[in-house]
DNA sequence: TACACCATGTAAGGTGTTACATGATTTG
DNA sequence: CAAATCATGTAACACCTTACATGGTGTA
């Protein structure tokens, strides 16, 4: 599977960089559904040179600092569409250590179950408002019009976040609702 | 954090269960947001067991078969009663390989775009009937008028899982509609 | 009597997190 | 000049999957 493999090489086939800029994307637009931490991107980022799908090349910056500015290969870029390409089965549902403790509410009383939902809403709701203004950036500052593009497809999965996040606190809204109104 | 411990726990509370019988509830209604493996289970019960926070009782059936019932106890219980009103942080998003596709789009012509959108869209809505499915037999048989029940945390969980696979089926459909309208 | 299902476990390896470790550059 | 950020790496450990390994029970 080596799911990370594909990550990196797509956001090294849009523009080549350092380690310290893939774990920087890995927190900004690509958070929404992707992250990885530094200690396994650069162990990764060895392995992809030794099986020449990226080359890299070192640069100084200002007296010492040296960066491994990595770019894909051609042999790279071939293994990525390749990727893109393929129908694979649905990944098994993503865990949700919310819904753990939300099934398990006969645990908990009124006050409790209120509380807790409460607290998840607040957190929703925070992530949703900077998805939003994330949004809000992306479509001042970028042109989606054009479909087979880099634009467009940080359109579609912040879109998608957006409407993921809208969904929860939905969810939340209605549990909390009905546990309200309820006579326990 | 030993989140398995939990969800195992959890559910050992619920009624006295042996290994088995907790894989297969992970592959019933808690699929829809939590999963495991009989290989990770049995050595997390030989843990739990050895932590003093459940028991077994070995119990033959048949002429030979030898299965192992295990119960929570006191201390298992304060525990479990302990993390469930925990105030955690929002856990990272969880990660996503159809949208990882879906953000390297420029990687694709329409024509692909269009086939593998179609692809999930079509697994994605026969994962959504299976859920309604599951909605209307719990509803015919289960009464959920209790918030403080086991019935009421398996119907909130998966209303949750339905209304989440409607979200992403219509940011499917969305997608696939920019695209269709597309020039390109 | 074969096949599906019940039942329990271990081993090897891949994936991911936290902590350890070090040093340079920029900005207030 | 201190603090934040840039920059790269390793070690230990936790988590999770795939495969290996074994045997009993129920049913068509």
């Amino acid at each position: 599977m080596r799911k990370l493999k594909y990550a990196i090489l797509g956001l090294i086939n849009r523009k080549p960089m350092t380690g310290y800029d893939l774990t920087a994307e890995f927190d900004k637009a690509l958070g929404s559904f992707w992250h990885a931490k530094h200690s396994q991107i650069y162990p990764e980022l060895k392995k992809l040179t030794e099986e020449n799908l990226i080359t890299y090349e070192t640069v100084i910056h200002g007296e010492k600092l040296e960066k491994k500015v990595y770019t894909i290969t051609e042999k790279g870029k071939q293994e990525l569409k390749n990727w893109i390409l393929r129908d694979e089965p649905l990944e098994p549902t993503p865990k949700d250590v919310f819904k753990l403790r939300a099934y398990f509410i006969e645990l908990m009383n009124k006050e409790e179950i209120i509380l807790q939902f409460s607290r998840q809403l607040a957190k929703r709701q925070k992530k949703l408002e900077i998805l939003k203004s994330a949004m809000e950036e992306l479509l001042k500052t970028k042109d989606i019009s054009n479909v087979i593009s880099e634009e467009f497809g940080d359109y579609i999965v912040l879109k998608g976040a957006i409407m993921r996040e809208q969904t929860y606190i939905d969810w939340l809204k209605e549990c909390l609702d009905i546990v309200a109104k309820s006579s326990e």
